[in-house]
Order: C-alpha cells, then structure tokens, then sequence
DNA sequence: TGGGTGTATATTGTATACAATTATTGTATA
DNA sequence: TATACAATAATTGTATACAATATACACCCA
C-alpha cells in the first residue's frame, strides 16, 4: 500500500523538484555547466514553473548551480581550487565532529559507531564501489551525530554535498582499502577510549589521504 | 573593440527582497517566532509574492527562518544551544583561516592586516558599539580574505549570519575592551611573523572568551 | 455545559499569464 | 563572403489567478 504515503507526510513539490534536482546533480546526470532551463524541467517533472523556481533557489544557495542573470540557472563547474578548498574545510570539521564526539558519545552512539565500523569493514569485502561509498559515509555520519553539534552536521552536510560528484575517487582505489580500514578502526578505538587527541591526529591524516588521492585522480582525468 | 565601460548592475527583485529580509531579521527587525506573511511583505516591499517566496526560500535554506508546511514562514527561534553549536563550529573556522593566513598571505594582506587592526583599536577607543562591531568584524575578515579558500570564507559568512543578532554582546562588555585589542594585536603579530602555531591558539582563546561573554549575557537576559 | 462539526476566512501551494530581455535567424548590402 | 541589422523566437523575471488547506468561530446536539 504505497499508495498512502501521500497522505501520511506531506511534501512541497519544491521539496521534491529540490532533492530530484540535487540527486540529478550529484550523481552527474547533470554535467558541470548545463543550463537548466525551468520549462524542460518543469514539464520533465510534471509541474509548473513555480516549484521548480523555489528548488532552483535552494539550489542557488547550496552552491549546485550558478545563476547568470536573465540567462537562467546552470549546473556549477567546480574546479580543482573549490574542491581542494572544500576539502581544506572538511578537514577542520571532520577533527572537530571527532574531538565532539569523544567528548560527548552516550552508550547508543558506541554501539552505532561499533557497527558501522563493521558494515564499512565488509562494504570493502565486498569490492562494490557505490557500498564501500554509503559504508564511508555511514561511519562518518555516526561520528558526526555523536558530536550533538546540529550546526556542525548542517555544516558539513552542505559541504559535502558540493563535492559529492567526487565522492567516488577515493574508494575506487583498490590499493589503499586496507589503509582505510585501518584508519576507520583507529579512529573507531580512539572514539571508545575517548582519547580526542589520537582521534583527531588520525582523522586528520585519514582526510588528508582522502584529498591526495581524489586530487591525484581528478587532475589526471580530463573532466577539469 | 570591446570598451569595458561600466555595466548596468542588474539585481533580480528576489535579491533586493532577501536582502532587505535577511537585514531586518539580523538587525532584531522581525522578532524570533514572528511570522513572515507573504502578501503582507508583498504589498509593504511594493512587489508580488513571487519574489517575495523566492526570497523566503533562500532565508529558509540559511536557516534564518523556519518553514511551517501550509502555514507559512517564521523568524527562526534560536537558542542557547544553537548559539553554542555555532560558536563551536565558528570556532573551528577561524582557527582554519588564521592557520591558511599564516602560510598565504601576501604583502597587500599584510598591510590590510595592519590597517584593520588600527582601525579596530580607534573604534574601541570611540567607545560606539556598533563601529567596534564592524571594526572587529573587519579585521576577522581580513583574516579569512588571507587564507585564499573561498569555500571558507562562505561557509564563515553563512555561519555568522545566523548568529549575527547576538554579535553586540561581546563588544558592549566594556570590561573585556582590553583583553579584545591585545588578542587582535597577538594575532597580527604571529600572522605577519607566519607562526601559525602562535596564532591559532590565541584566536582559540580569543574565540573562546567572545564565547563565554555572548552566552553569559544572552542566557541572563530575557530573550530566551 | 461541553464537545464536536460545519462554514467562513486567511494563507500558503501551484499554475498560468504577461513583460522584459537575450539569443537566433534570416536578409540585405558592401 | 562577411557584416550589420531587423524580425522572431526562446527564456527568464514578475505578477496574478486559482486550488488546497489550516485556523477560528459560531452553532448544533447530546
């Protein structure tokens, strides 16, 4: 019976048009530079101009598309500069969520962190890339709600989000799997014993192996 | 051949209605919880609701206000703990852009750098709050201009707008103008010595007190 | 008296209509 | 052929019209 979800939870189709949007982007079937053109896309959607507007704003905002006056909105081109400067701030972040979290982590948050631990461990097994990418995330996710800073999660989130199209570079190379687990599960033990210093000193070079190898394969590809 | 004779500055209404928005919530205009009807801004802004909805839209997506499905939009409410999570975050950024301005900043930053924080001791010297607001607000900003990372710059500027009406706190604490200058002073003198090391932990402390003061006054008064 | 119910009204959500501007195309002319 | 230019189409910017829904309040009934 899905056919009540409608009536359980209400979303604005500018919600809808919004993370329809935003997954397109994300996921690249959007590329870098195409206009988005807010009939096509309002009739693809089966809505009106209006809703498709609103998420055109929200996505404005986010940072996903650029908007040139009277010319209309398109997909943003990010360079190697924004990525490496998001992946700059990223890193503050990620050592603030994990001092955060070593402070503040409740029993339920360890179990999490315990878990997804585990799940990141076999997503590797697994050689699946888009699994080993949801299993990262997951486990950084479990850290950053075991930080109980929304701010800081709100932060991130957004950050993240720009850069998401990258997201894959880093698991795709096999070589450096057993590097991830290992640093995952420092991090993961440092987090239990609540020594914020080690974590952070790991989490740093963890995210700081993460840009190496994103920047390395990003400049070597041609998409920039 | 092209003359680059000044361009028209073409502003989208939405833009003049989010800034004027954006000011009136900052400024303690529209009071936490108030609602934002959009015919009522509509008509008193001179424009239609259009503009007046996109505007909310990205309002929403900065966190200034919160949207109530079919009942419109309201002044955030934020709390001691939001000002807490942000301050934390904030914290977290300005110790990133003080590190980056340390090991990139070039002569012009250096002589801004310098200016700034004059101008900052003449505005505590003119005793007006709302010139030391700006002054210590500027000399942040020379700070961040000088780590060259753009996405830290927005997400800093982002951050503090959502706890901008709570900026005069720090700096009507006329006890604490002193201690202010010498932490400016601190800063500038590792930033131009390039000894970053130096300069994040003053601006931890520097932070760190701003802290203490805004939440100590806020949580005394009445407005939440 | 209390509580539910219907109706009026205000407000948001969505669609469409109109205006302003930019891009494109075709054509005349040197 | 290349260029200037006018006509036309396409697209965004803005305003308005219409639909759906929540709120308030009066009213009815047990």
């Amino acid at each position: 019976m899905k056919l009540d979800l409608k009536l359980d939870e209400y979303l604005p189709l500018r919600e809808v048009v919004f993370n329809t949007l935003r997954n397109a982007i994300i996921q690249g079937e959007f590329h870098p530079g195409e206009r988005l053109m807010e009939v096509t896309l309002a009739n693809k959607l089966g809505v009106s101009r209006t809703p498709v507007r609103e998420a055109i704003r929200m996505l404005e905002l986010e940072g996903l598309v650029v908007m040139i006056p009277r010319k209309g909105a398109e997909v943003a081109n990010i360079t190697v500069k924004d990525l490496k400067d998001a992946l700059e701030v990223r890193m503050a972040l990620e050592s603030l969520s994990v001092k955060l979290a070593c402070e503040r982590i409740d029993e339920e948050g360890k179990e999490e962190l315990k878990a997804k631990c585990m799940a990141f461990k076999e997503a590797i097994n697994s050689k699946l890339v888009p699994a080993i990418v949801q299993g990262d995330e997951d486990f950084h996710n479990v850290i950053y709600k075991a930080s109980k800073n929304q701010k800081l999660i709100n932060t991130a989130q957004n950050l993240r989000e720009q850069v998401y199209r990258y997201r894959v570079e880093y698991v795709k190379d096999f070589s450096y799997h057993d590097n991830l687990i290992r640093e995952h599960d420092l991090i993961t033990m440092a987090i239990l014993k609540g020594d914020a210093e080690t974590a952070q000193k790991i989490m740093e070079e963890h995210i700081y192996n993460q840009e190496q190898i994103v920047i390395r394969n990003v400049t070597m590809g041609n998409q920039m």
